[in-house]
RNA sequence: GCCGCUGUGGUGUAGCCUGGCUAGCAUAGGGGCCUGUGGAGCCCUCAGCGUGGGUUCAAAUCCCACCGGCGGCCCCA
C-alpha cells in the first residue's frame, strides 16, 4: 500500500467509466434537445469568488490553498458558481442564456459510500427570465434526462421556498430570519427522521408547537392536483406559482411529478421553486436537485438576472443504473484478429487496421502468442467474432470468420467480412436508438 | 470536525481470542501439458499481514499512535 491515494479519492475504473460516459452522453444529448450550450467553467477559482456564494465558512469544506504566488484559490465545489460568474461577466450574451456542464468537483467532506472528495456532476442552468416557464424548462430537462437513461421510475418532488416563507410569516407569525432558517432546516429532515426526533432535536431552538405546525404543513405531499386543492384553505398568495408550474409541466408531458412542500434544499441561496429527483429507493438520496436562485446573480452584481437550474450527482446515478434490471447497452461487435504463426503476423495486423479504417473495432495480439492463447484472450475480452488467419488464408486471400458465441466458422473474402460486420453494427445501433 | 466499527496477495477469506515451524485456501493474472481452433482439467509461477513505535527470547496475533475503508452526526453550498 505504498502508493495509495489521498483520503476520499479513487480511480474511476473501466466499468464505472463506461457508465459515466453513458450518463455524459445522455446529458449532452438532452442539452442539445433543449438548446443548452455546453461549456466547462474553470476548475480553479479565486477563493473570494467561491466565498461569494456562501460566506467565508465555505473554506473549511472545500479544497482551498495558496498558489505559488500566494493567491488564495480553491477548487470548484459546484458548477453553479463558475457558470454564474461566467454569465454575469459576459455582457454580450443573449437572454435567456441556457448552459450545461458535465465536470468533476472537489469537496473536503468525510468520505462515505458513494461520496468521494472528487466526483462528477451534470448541471443545467437558465439565466435571465424570472418567470415560471424557466423553472418548468429545467424540471422538464431533468425528467427527460432520466427518461433517456432508462430510469423511468424517477419521480420529481417539487416544493416552493416562497410558499414556505409566506406560511411561516403569515400563519405562524415568525419573522426572525435566523429562526426561519432553523425551521427550514428542521423541515428538510422530514424525509429522514420521525416527527418526534425532529421536534426533540430542535426543541431548544424552536417552539415545538410552532415547529409541529410547520412539519404538518410540510407533510403536504403527493399527487399535484390533490395537494393544490388542500392548499386552497391556507389562502397563501404564493400558491399561484405552483399552480402555474404544474399546469406547464402537464402541457409538457412531464410525468411522475409529486408536490412535496418539505423540499427545502440548501439554505444559502434558493429563493423560489425547489425540486429533487428520487428513484424508488429514497434511501439512496436525491439523484438531482435544483431550483430558483435569483440571489446569486445579484451577489455577482447582476440583480436584473433571474437564475434557475439543476445539478445531478453522477455517482448516485451510476448506482441507480447498476441496480436497474433493464438490459444494459449492448456492445458494438468487436473482432479479434488471430493469427496462426509469425509468418502471417504482419498480415493479421494489416487486416485489423483495414477493419478499423472501416469504423469496426478490431483487436490483434501484440505478443506473438499461440493461436490457443489468442482465442482464449478473444473469449475473455468478450469479442463477438474472431478472424483467423494462416498461410492458407493468406494465399487464397480469404479469412476464417468465427462466431465466438456459437463456434460457427465461415470462410469469406475480406470485403464480405466487412459487410457482415457492418450489418451487425447497424443492428446494435438501431437497438440503442429504440431505448 | 465529532462518534462507532473495521484493515491479511488484485479480489474474497483462514489464522488473531489462547503470541511459537516456510502465513493456509479460493479466485483473478502469467506460463506449461496442447507448434492451425478458446471457455474444462491438471501442474508451475507472480503476489499479502495498512504504516510507525512499544511489550516479548519470539508479534499477523497483545498495547499505543497514525493512515485508509465502512456506518452515523454536522454540513450538503
Amino acid at each position: 500500500m505504498k502508493f495509495s491515494l489521498p483520503r476520499g479519492l479513487r480511480d474511476i475504473e473501466p466499468e464505472d467509466f463506461e457508465l459515466m460516459e453513458q450518463v455524459r452522453e445522455a446529458f449532452n444529448q438532452t442539452c442539445r434537445l433543449f438548446g443548452f450550450d455546453l461549456m466547462e467553467p474553470s476548475p480553479l477559482e479565486l477563493l473570494e469568488t467561491l466565498e461569494a456564494k456562501s460566506g467565508a465558512s465555505i473554506r473549511d469544506e472545500i479544497y482551498a490553498f495558496k498558489d505559488k504566488s500566494g493567491r488564495e484559490v480553491g477548487l470548484r465545489f459546484d458548477l453553479t458558481v463558475g457558470l454564474t460568474r461566467w454569465v454575469v461577466s459576459n455582457r454580450s450574451l443573449q437572454y435567456p442564456v441556457k448552459i450545461g456542464s458535465f465536470a468533476g468537483l472537489w469537496r473536503y467532506d468525510e468520505p462515505q459510500y458513494g461520496r468521494y472528495r472528487w466526483f462528477y456532476q451534470w448541471d443545467a442552468e437558465a439565466f435571465g427570465p424570472r418567470n415560471v416557464d424557466a423553472d418548468a424548462e429545467v424540471v422538464d430537462f431533468t425528467y427527460s434526462l432520466f427518461r433517456r437513461l432508462g430510469l423511468d421510475e424517477v419521480s420529481i418532488h417539487i416544493g416552493d421556498r416562497k410558499l414556505l416563507e409566506e406560511y411561516i410569516e403569515r400563519q405562524l407569525g415568525v419573522k426572525d430570519e435566523l429562526l426561519v432558517a432553523e425551521m427550514m432546516r428542521a423541515l428538510d429532515k422530514v424525509r429522514k427522521k420521525s416527527l418526534q426526533e425532529i421536534l426533540e432535536e430542535y426543541s431548544s431552538k424552536v417552539e415545538p408547537s410552532t415547529l409541529s405546525q410547520l412539519l404538518d404543513f410540510g407533510r403536504l405531499s403527493g399527487e399535484a392536483e390533490e395537494v393544490l386543492s388542500r392548499l386552497e384553505e391556507y389562502r397563501l398568495a404564493s400558491t399561484t406559482t405552483l399552480i402555474n408550474l404544474i399546469d406547464l409541466l402537464k402541457h409538457r408531458g412531464v410525468k411522475n411529478v409529486v408536490l412535496d412542500l418539505s423540499i427545502v434544499r440548501g439554505l444559502d441561496y434558493y429563493t423560489g421553486i425547489v425540486f429533487e429527483a428520487f428513484t424508488a429507493d429514497q434511501a439512496l438520496g436525491a439523484l438531482a436537485g435544483g431550483g430558483r436562485y435569483d440571489i446569486l446573480p445579484a451577489v455577482f452584481g447582476r440583480p436584473d438576472l433571474g437564475a434557475t437550474g439543476v445539478a445531478g450527482g453522477v455517482d448516485r446515478t451510476i448506482i441507480a443504473l447498476k441496480r436497474r434490471a433493464a438490459p444494459t447497452k449492448p456492445k458494438e461487435p468487436t473482432v479479434y484478429v488471430a493469427y496462426v504463426n509469425k509468418e502471417v503476423h504482419a498480415y493479421a495486423q494489416h487486416i485489423a487496421s483495414t477493419l478499423r479504417r472501416e469504423g469496426l473495432p478490431a483487436e490483434v495480439d501484440l505478443a506473438e502468442r499461440t493461436l490457443r492463447k489468442q482465442l482464449e484472450a478473444a473469449s475473455k475480452r468478450n469479442s463477438e467474432y474472431v478472424i483467423i488467419i494462416g498461410p492458407k488464408e493468406l494465399s487464397s486471400n480469404k479469412v476464417i470468420i468465427k462466431n465466438i458465441k456459437n463456434g460457427k466458422e465461415d470462410v469469406k473474402s475480406i470485403t464480405e467480412t466487412i459487410n457482415l460486420l457492418k450489418q451487425v453494427k447497424k443492428k446494435v445501433e438501431v437497438w440503442c436508438n429504440h431505448t
